[in-house]
DNA sequence: CTAAATAGGACTAATAGAGTTCTGATTGGA
DNA sequence: TCCAATCAGAACTCTATTAGTCCTATTTAG
């Protein structure tokens, strides 16, 4: 399915709602509400957001987070990268692979770097700005996919 | 990490390894054995994949699988897709998706078909033939990576 | 008939993901 | 000066998914 984690995904609701009033800052409680999530995981986000440097926190009453550069220069590849870490389909194509058991039986090993690039860039071409405008047209479905629904993760998932 | 599953990665490295020898059917074991992957495992993704369509199979003794069409035909999408379902980064882009609790608090929901869209159309632009083949120019890694490594799943694990 | 294969599905163990909780450090304002 | 509101960090639990195995058919070449 080439999922992405709910956390990421989360992430980018949670970025999204930051980037609407970008100049002040929100609370983890406001933004939580905002969402409808809940809000330890909301915390949890915003702090790994800030600690990879999305997002400035300021602390103490009336304190809260906001972008760290304009939504604009924010792509949904950043915001997954700082939730998820480095975007490696397989194991391969990630900088600690190294001693590989299997390498001299594998052909394809070069190729994975080729395909997360596509994937990568097919992300990075999203902006945090365009992501946060209403909604373009309704979801359309771009390939009937014949087996069980094997999707995974969810900002509106329906439970 | 926009992960694939070991499944479908073993399933790419299965079907380069029927690429090579378009003709003829070769067992399940004989593809473990090529690939150094545990038998069981293989025969479960190579049932997988004849019942998805991408393979023939031909029982009995000298029996084994082949590609059921021309490998240049046969795209990393394609496999991924009969390994692991249909391609959705989040429920929300899948089809099931329908009575949303958050839908109303989410603008987001309109933009994943598009990124969905863009990274199936990275996937469905490599070829099994063009995977099948030696090795292009070794890793290139595209981005440094900041945190730790979050990367899941290898066909060249170094374990 | 038998050995070599695939078909199908149930089952288990390990891993990762989702989410909570607790303790500590800042800081604005009464 | 103190308190309440916030963020920081990390440990921890629970659950779902993934990875992998095993067993019992069924098919078929020789």
């Amino acid at each position: 399915m080439i999922r992405i984690t709910r956390e990421a995904d989360y992430g980018i609701l949670l970025m999204t709602g930051l980037a609407q009033t970008e100049g002040q800052p929100r609370s983890a409680a406001a933004l939580a509400q905002q969402r409808r999530l809940p809000l330890p995981m909301v915390s949890k986000i915003l702090k790994t957001l800030t600690r990879s440097g999305l997002l400035n926190s300021q602390r103490g009453a009336q304190g809260g987070y906001s972008l760290a550069r304009p939504a604009i220069e924010i792509s949904a590849a950043d915001i997954i990268r700082a939730l998820e870490g480095p975007l490696a389909i397989t194991e391969c194509s990630a900088d600690a692979h190294d001693g590989c058991a299997r390498q001299e039986h594998c052909e394809v090993s070069g190729h994975w770097p080729r395909i997360n690039q596509a994937i990568y860039a097919a992300l990075q071409s999203i902006s945090l700005m365009e992501m946060s405008r209403p909604d373009p047209s309704h979801p359309v479905q771009f390939h009937p996919a014949p087996r069980a629904v094997a999707t995974i993760n969810a900002a509106n998932r329906s439970a």
